[in-house]
DNA sequence: TGTGATATGTAGGAGAACGAGGCATTCCTA
DNA sequence: TAGGAATGCCTCGTTCTCCTACATATCACA
């Protein structure tokens, strides 16, 4: 079961913006953590991954230093400029309106 | 207030059927109670609204009849097909699946 | 007459997501 | 010691969706 769900457009900068929040992180364990703390509903995939921490990066939402990784590897470690984090408070409170909105939509039953 | 927030890619067909699920209607009206059901916050231009219906009406999700409306006017009123009902629950029920993952996800505190 | 609401549609472009590929290192195991 | 799996980074090309702008037509009303 636990089909992988793709993940609407605009999502995905929201969620890793989120998990950068909680700390600096590498990319591949962006999606590492992703993957398990939604319990692999939310999968992603390195072709979208890496473009997107690019993408956040020339946003001036992200800003990244090369370090060692615990394994002794060099990795590039994300975090969140001042301005990312404005962006992750704005989107997160903006997610929150739509998801709402969609659920009284959804639930609609026909008694118009 | 009440800024149009675009809708995450995908979202926008669930929307439509779900709208046409509660009894044929036009587009023109789909976009109209959209945004009334969401107190705004649901907005669809007409330039994403159209090109939907016809993709939904390809994907044999949606059929249409042109029939008379209370003003008096042609216009294309759309039902849901029997497969067009399917999609519409699954879609629905994985909508919930993933907007749970996200929340969780958005809620997580730094305490690793 | 002209403006706003109703009603449908297309064209063009921007942007996101993803599959498929490439590259290098480290660790485990057969 | 050879090979594969896992770790870690990246890009290219395709596909799909969305949106701005535009075009069209009817009707009500001032």
């Amino acid at each position: 079961m636990t089909s992988k769900s793709d993940l609407p457009q605009g999502t995905l900068d929201l969620l890793i913006m989120k998990i950068v929040a909680l700390g600096p992180v590498h990319g591949y364990a962006i999606a590492q953590r992703l993957q398990q703390v939604s319990r692999e509903v939310v999968q992603v995939p390195q072709g979208s991954l890496y473009p997107a921490l690019h993408r956040l990066e020339n946003r001036g939402l992200l800003a990244a230093d090369w370090k060692e990784t615990d394994t002794g590897r060099e990795a590039k470690f994300y975090r969140l400029t001042r301005r990312g984090r404005a962006q992750l408070e704005a989107e997160t409170a903006s997610w929150a309106r739509l998801t709402e909105a969609i659920g009284v939509i959804l639930n609609l039953r026909e008694a118009k």
